[in-house]
DNA sequence: CCTAAAAATTTTAAGCTTGAAATACTTTGA
DNA sequence: TCAAAGTATTTCAAGCTTAAAATTTTTAGG
């Protein structure tokens, strides 16, 4: 059996799984753009800070920075500073953990959990609409072909 | 006809759309995470000087800033900065348009294309490495499904 | 010819992101 | 007990990103 890929069917599959990552990329990109800027017009904040709060919110008694910064797949470092912003804001606070001094939990206050219920209402509609050229068909076909996609060498799953 | 959702059925749909999103979003956060790691640790640079050159390797005579900019659909200040830095690099020039002094075409060097043109097959192989999990009946479905999504709102498709 | 609008690009300020170094505290084990 | 290793977090420097403002040059219309 040959070691070497003399039909040309390696590089064929190798260009079709190029074709997949290069459109999933500009689907997501393109999303993430329409994302951000509504994010920035009628709520005036960032997907960063969103991604926060949604984190926060389903965990009623709030989060380690170093859970927060895991659940998101972000350095601690970034963390750290859009936890600050977020503070400014009204929308976190900052509790020291009783036992561990070098530690901090993060929680929603209440303005914080109000206003995040509000744009994850608003948010899913975004979805929903920017997505609706997809029949019902077709997106269960993607949800079940995209549930399966383990990717290789990726840290978390 | 009734107005509003009766049945739960709009909602069960926007759901599901959001899952897509979520799903999809994941998958390529983390290939974007591993090829920017690797291109870090591999070539010593980054994913958007990759991009650029990538722009610029397809375009035999350059571009025009904002030709590329339009093309990787990003500000133009934001090329101004990546092009600075290739620059520095030796990767690409700037040379000036004549017959128009506001315009600057953007070219690779001969440097710059040989070098991309072996990050781009050692990148390609990432990927498809990357996406293996995937059968080639799935591959052929998944890129018909991506190829129909033309999202709504989004600047350019 | 001249001026106002348009076009190409750069600059700026603010925020996001990372890996690496620093800081502060806790745990482990001799 | 106490030093070394480990853990939680912040700080730092560099680069990416954007929208908006500024700069320079070209084009159009009177």
């Amino acid at each position: 059996m040959s070691l070497v890929d003399e039909t040309g069917v390696t590089d064929e599959r190798d260009k079709q799984r190029l074709r997949i990552w290069l459109r999933l990329l500009k689907i997501s990109r393109q999303m993430e753009a329409e994302i951000r800027e509504r994010l920035r017009v009628e709520f005036a904040t960032t997907l960063p800070r969103f991604d926060v709060l949604a984190a926060l919110y389903r965990e009623k008694d709030g989060m380690k920075m170093s859970a927060l910064s895991a659940a998101l797949m972000v350095s601690n470092g970034n963390v750290t500073g859009i936890v600050e912003r977020l503070v400014t804001d009204g929308m976190v606070v900052r509790v020291p953990v009783s036992g561990d001094r070098r530690a901090m939990i993060v929680q929603l206050t209440d303005k914080g959990r109000e206003d995040f219920a509000h744009m994850a209402k608003v948010h899913e509609s975004w979805i929903a609409s920017m997505l609706d050229m997809l029949s019902d068909q077709d997106a269960d076909v993607l949800v079940d072909l995209l549930d399966n996609m383990q990717i290789k060498g990726a840290k978390t799953q």
